[in-house]
DNA sequence: CACCTATATAGCATTGCCGCTATGAGTTGG
DNA sequence: CCAACTCATAGCGGCAATGCTATATAGGTG
């Protein structure tokens, strides 16, 4: 099979399936970080080409994640804070506390 | 070809590879996230089974994820944080403000 | 000792992220 | 109008993470 849709309609689809849980909340996750970059990009005035450049990236991927095409994974993220001088911070925080 | 290693030995190269600086941080912090699970499994009592159960995998998955085997992905971070009543926090967090 | 449980590994198939190049669409400036 | 620039997307190959099952090892317990 394998049927190869495009990343947004696969991004979209991850989005509205609720039998995924995880899957929704890593694609949501997805999408706020690359808004972050996106932030953090423009802020600097730097182009998606610019940013790749110095992430060792190529335009296109850089894109791809900006718009949450794809769920990245922890490399790439370490890649692209170190181009934008910042830290990648992964926590795993207790939802319910020692009661 | 494929030459497959096992994972100990994938890992213990990639922490001591100088070029790769973000897979060698990546490699600490799965490392550090894996330690953490196994901390917060410990705190309740349960096996590597019971969890791998509740999360939807395997013990074996559990086994190499607790020893940072692999660079975990979001959604797997997210399924482990579910089981554990955690949240997964994952932030870009700026190294230079803004001048 | 045998037996059971818990964890660590091995080996392999599948999935999906990320690499690349090429191109389309939109905008701006000459 | 045309050229240049920026971003979005397609298509594809490579490879790493994850899935699975089976097994090895270690520790208890009878």
């Amino acid at each position: 099979m394998s049927e190869r849709e495009n990343w947004r309609e696969l991004r979209d689809r991850r989005m509205s399936e609720p039998g995924a849980a995880e899957a929704y909340e890593a694609t949501r996750l997805a999408y706020e970080l690359g808004v972050t970059v996106r932030g953090m990009r423009e802020g600097r005035g730097w182009t998606q080409s610019d940013l790749a450049r110095v992430a060792g990236m190529t335009q296109s991927a850089v894109a791809r994640f900006e718009a949450g095409g794809t769920i990245p994974t922890l490399p790439v993220l370490k890649r692209l804070a170190r181009a934008l001088d910042a830290d990648v911070e992964v926590r795993l925080t207790p939802r319910a506390p020692a009661a």
